[in-house]
RNA sequence: ACCCCCGUAGCUCAGCUGGAUAGAGCGGCGAGCUUCUAACUCGUAGGUCGCAGGUUCGAAUCCUGCCGGGGGUACCA
């Protein structure tokens, strides 16, 4: 209905001297002020200076609609029009439901654009935590939203396997095996001290038979170097696949480096211009960009800072072919979002191209406590203790319930609570309420066909459907603006309206008319539902 | 000192980038199982949208200044 009367809309406005007005057309918060309604008449009166009442009245005169569309038109607040859709139209909203199927709320908005999400990243220096798995859910949902709106998505995990944090991994890797066969050995400045690497000492020795080269006096053995990035890496796949989480491209430092990107990257720079050598250092003008302070890019020591191969990398996914890069980071890098995008604008890539999410971190607590988390001390909370004691569907849930950029308090034990107080059951438990009507029924729902009869039900069946049919909208916008809590949201009102009219609708055993057409209507929200919770990478159980 | 995010019911949070009488869950109080799953439903109480100005037909939403919480201001990653 919206875009047939979104054109007239703009029609009429045209015919009142206001050709290009902006005015909205949404479904107001309160539905007893009709399904969708305008402020079109406000506008229009702020453009010609009329009387908004009196030409309101002339908008609705001049409307002229096919048959079917809209039932009702009122005037509110002599600033709104509001209009109720035909049943006709209601109806045929319920057949795109059913046609639609799994692809119901799909849209192809995206034209095919191209983007790469790039989320967790987490260094291979330890097994994943708690922040990790809010940054893979919400990546993982924002690539799936992106998808769903005919973006052409790729998933991509940056692996920071340079640096200093490296040396100090496979140092305090070394000092654990000395541990073993009986040394002394203090860990590194700056080193691990997590349990995970006593267990990871104790598999290379037993590996290796025992034979340990070299002891305390000597430097790690080299191949120490790629057996810890392998086993850690190894560990972190684990626990995101076991999460539902699966990337397309595995990216790592190293290979930017050797690949002659970085090289290429600061050869760039410098051909615009934009590099300078001040105090035995190189620097970037990051600050002509937005930047607060010009950067360094080459220290001192000659060796470059981690910024460098970063702008190499976002260079490099930009030559891929990706009209945008959509970065999901910790809050405690915002910091560097305008140096890098400096970096990439002084280059000139487009303003926009380069996008971050922020995620705030997690405060995980168990029933009150607060458990602390320190990758140093080793003491923390894994993603794969949480999800192995919650379980995957509540986990991935809870990290989207809430807008990344608030702090999120996860309580393990209200996760894996299995009572109303767990929104994820409230929603899963709407699925394998409508999956239960047909089973008792002893029919498959997609059996189930033909067009629905709004005439035999009630305002509590056609309001569940207004519900059902907001579902493309609500995904659209969702991925507007990244942001999947709007699903969320979205489900737990849906879920909260199944409920009411399961307890309220009876379906089976009542007149045939009615039997039919609610069937027809359970079969339509389950498929929502069901869409729902498998875009958030959530499983709809049919039976719980 | 400067920069970013947050501040909405007792608690956890929504609020569709400016719309109508600010919503939900939990918790409180009250009611309801002969009925397709009570892991549920219905009713009810609960608010100076941090504070003060400004912008306009209209502000929780936008702008300014304060207050409070968190984070960031490396030739670390």
């Amino acid at each position: 209905m919206s875009d047939v009367l979104r054109a007239e809309l703009v029609r009429v406005a045209g015919e009142l001297g206001a050709p290009d007005v902006e005015f909205t057309l949404e479904r107001p918060r309160d539905p007893t002020h009709g399904d969708l309604a305008t402020n079109l008449a406000m506008q229009v009166a702020r453009q010609v200076r009329a009387n908004p009442r009196a030409l309101a009245e002339r908008i609705i005169a001049a409307l002229a609609l096919p048959e079917g569309v809209v039932s009702g038109t009122e005037i509110a607040g002599s600033v709104f029009i509001n209009f109720r859709p035909a049943t006709e139209t209601l109806a045929a909203a319920h057949a795109r439901i059913l046609a639609g199927a799994e692809r119901y709320g799909r849209s192809t908005s995206g034209a095919g654009r191209r983007i790469n999400v790039e989320f967790v990243s987490a260094n291979p220096t330890g097994p994943l935590h708690v922040g990790h798995g809010r940054g893979a859910a919400l990546g993982d949902a924002i690539a799936a939203l992106l998808e769903w709106t005919g973006h052409t998505v790729v998933r991509e995990f940056y692996v920071n396997d340079a640096g200093v944090q490296i040396d100090n991994l496979v140092g305090s890797l070394w000092a654990r095996i000395l541990h073993q066969q009986g040394h002394e050995a203090a860990l590194p400045e700056g080193g691990y001290h997590g349990e995970y690497l006593v267990e990871t000492a104790e598999r290379w020795v037993a590996d290796r038979a025992g034979a340990v080269p070299g002891g305390p006096a000597d430097a790690p053995p080299p191949e120490l170097r790629t057996y810890v990035l392998q086993a850690m890496r190894a560990e972190q796949d684990d626990t995101l696949a076991r999460f539902g989480v699966r990337f397309d491209v595995i990216a790592s430092e190293t290979d930017v480096y050797h690949s002659g990107k970085v090289q290429q990257g600061l050869d760039r720079l410098a051909a615009a211009g934009l590099t300078y050598e001040q105090d035995g250092a190189l620097w970037l003008r990051t600050s002509d960009y937005g930047d607060e302070k010009d950067r360094v890019l080459r220290k001192q020591d000659g060796s470059y800072t981690y910024f460098v191969p970063d702008i190499a990398y976002h260079l490099d996914k930009h030559a891929r072919g990706f009209d945008q890069a959509i970065d999901v980071w910790g809050a405690d890098h915002h910091g560097y979002i305008p140096r890098l995008r400096g970096a990439l604008v002084a280059l000139g890539l487009p303003e926009d191209w380069f996008a971050v999410t922020l995620v705030q971190l997690v405060k995980v607590v168990r029933g009150g406590d607060e458990v602390k988390m320190s990758k140093r001390s080793g003491e923390f909370v894994t993603l794969r203790d949480l999800y192995e004691e919650t379980g995957v569907d509540a986990a991935r849930y809870w990290f989207l319930m809430r807008r990344g950029d608030s702090h999120l308090v996860f309580d393990i034990e209200l996760a894996s609570a299995r009572t109303d107080e767990n929104p994820v059951y409230y929603v899963q438990m709407a699925h394998a309420r409508l999956t239960g009507i047909f089973r008792n029924a002893g029919i498959e729902p997609a059996t189930v066909e033909g067009t629905l009869d709004l005439d035999a039900l009630g305002p509590a069946d056609h309001d569940l459907l207004k519900a059902l049919t907001a579902f493309p909208d609500e995904v659209e916008r969702a991925a507007r603006h990244l942001e999947p809590h709007r699903i969320t949201n979205y489900l737990e009102e849906l879920a909260r309206l199944v409920h009411g009219w399961y307890h309220g609708c009876r379906v089976l055993g009542e007149p045939p008319a009615v039997e039919r057409s609610r069937l027809l209507l359970a079969r339509a929200a389950r498929q929502v539902v069901a869409n729902g919770l498998t875009l958030l990478g959530v499983a709809a159980p049919d039976r719980m």
